[in-house]
RNA sequence: GGCGCGGUGGCCGAGUGGCUAGGCAGAGGCCUGCAAAGCCUCGUACAGCAGUUCGAUUCUGCUCCGCGCCUCCA
């Protein structure tokens, strides 16, 4: 198995099963509900931890909830830890709909303060950091690595976050002194405080998957200075941190990344409510398996719509009703041989494309069970099962057979309408009973 | 200005130094009372310009275009 790493610009071999390994994934700040680019890191991590369960992997996957942020404080004066709390509520609900179930551990900030506290005390107490009135920076200059994940040389960067405590602009903040206004504060050896954005992430990923690990993930936004802060001040503090950096490419909206900033944004909530885009989750997750995951993919209604179909063949795979005694493999078709490539695409970077072609080809081949092993790995089993007609339903469907059995075809195709009226389509088959009925949305 | 990613047939989207990706849409046909579903047939694409090579969509350089980061952002 191996995956492409942001630090190595290459693909990174992982090694053998049973690993163990570590999965660090940044989730999202807490102050609103999470659109559906938020969705794609979720979605694409807990597909690989189960992929690598799979496989033999003993995974530990955490993904962490920021729940004390700049943000937090501005969008609900006096009241950030209600907001957080409500919103850390709907991120699992929303995420929750998906049929994924969750990652191993999901820390928060506010629940990880001393071991944020005891990481910069560490980092001061060996001459990476400074405090400076109730803040305490770090030293970006004393890290000779620093740049090393963006590959941003530091002479040419500009400065984090303005303030004239810093004794070089590049310097970050691991903690701030509390303001006026923010109504949530800790103690800590320089002052009643809260940390900074990067150091909540390492304190956490070294308190649940230790001081070295596998894979760090999150979007490709955040390489630059999130995670170039976090791997700086990890490895300052003498671990050596995260071995694979995996960076999903972003979602865009009408060909701009989708973010809270620019508010071009469709909340996950409302891309899978009926009332408003009311996609389904199926079609979500295999919209999401259409591209690679270190790739752009453009959220729209051709792209969703394409997904939809998709989605709808493999239904249609599984309403066929195939007598597996009597399936034979087709002409080009083997699937050992299938079977094989889908595991080599997968252990090749992930490649859900890749897979999605070949579940694609087990469906032209009608081997239903092929494709039934594999769809659960992306939450899609649900797939595999026909829903069945409602008795109001089924009696209609009778009517309709006995009109045509007396070559009513007026009268057989009234009933066909209000047959398709109530949500369902008619077909007409050779087996028993004469018709088969389909659930249309 | 600095750093990085990408440009594939109508659309989405993998991949490869020479061998059919796959899906969607479209056209024709079989089947059907009409449909639906299914099946069969049909598309020689890889931004442009140089170069390396027996051969490049795939490697190198340049140009054009798009995107991301350098400030909170998955």
């Amino acid at each position: 198995m191996r995956v492409y790493s942001t630090l190595q610009r290459t693909l990174v071999e992982l090694p053998a099963p049973p690993g163990p390994v570590g999965i660090y994934l940044c989730g999202p700040t807490v102050y609103q509900r999470i659109h559906v680019g938020n969705a794609r890191p979720y979605v694409i991590f807990m597909w690989l931890a189960r992929w690598l369960r799979l496989r033999g992997y003993e995974v530990t996957f955490v993904s962490n909830i920021t729940d004390v942020n700049d943000k937090i404080y501005a969008a609900a004066p006096g009241h950030s830890v209600e907001l957080a709390d409500r919103a850390a509520d709907w991120y699992i609900e929303d995420t929750d709909r998906l049929g994924l179930g969750r990652p191993d551990a999901e820390p928060k900030a506010t629940e990880t303060m001393e071991d944020i506290i005891a990481m910069i005390a560490e980092l001061v107490a060996g001459g990476h950091a400074y405090e400076a009135q109730g803040d305490v920076y770090f030293r970006v200059g004393r890290y000779g690595d620093y740049g090393q994940l963006s590959r941003q040389k530091p002479d040419q960067m500009e400065d984090q976050e303005p303030s004239s405590l810093k004794k070089d602009p590049r310097d970050f903040a691991l903690w701030k002194a509390t303001k006026e206004g923010e109504d949530t504060s800790w103690e800590s050896p320089w002052g009643k405080g809260r940390p900074g954005w990067h150091i909540e992430c390492s304190a956490m990923a070294a308190k649940l998957l230790g001081p070295s690990f596998e894979i760090h993930g999150g979007g490709l936004d955040l390489v630059f200075p999130h995670h170039e802060n976090e791997l700086a001040q990890s490895r300052a503090a003498g671990q050596e941190f995260a071995h694979i950096w995996m960076h999903n490419g972003l979602l865009r909206l009408t060909g701009e990344k989708m973010s809270k900033s620019l508010g071009n944004v469709a909340t996950l909530e409302a891309v899978l409510d009926k009332d408003q885009y009311g996609w389904d989750r199926e079609t979500l997750l295999l919209f999401f398996m259409t591209a690679h995951w270190r790739k752009p993919i453009d959220f729209s209604p051709e792209t969703m719509m394409q997904a939809h179909t998709q989605v709808d063949a493999f239904r249609e795979l599984f309403r066929m009703k195939i007598d597996r005694a009597a399936w034979k493999p087709p002409q080009g078709w083997n699937p050992d041989v299938e079977a094989q490539k889908f595991e080599g695409v997968l252990d090749n970077d992930f490649n859900t494309p890749d897979a999605l072609a070949i579940l694609h080809k087990a469906r032209s081949a009608w081997d239903d069970e092929f494709v039934r092993e594999r769809l659960g790995i992306f939450g899609l089993e649900s797939l595999t099962v026909d829903e069945e007609a409602p008795p109001e339903i089924v009696e209609l469907a009778e009517m309709r057979l006995s009109a045509r059995a007396e070559r009513n075809f007026p009268e057989s195709d009234r009933l066909r309408d209000e047959i398709a009226a109530a949500g369902w389509e008619v077909r007409d088959v050779s087996a028993e009973p004469g018709y088969q009925l389909v659930k249309r949305d």
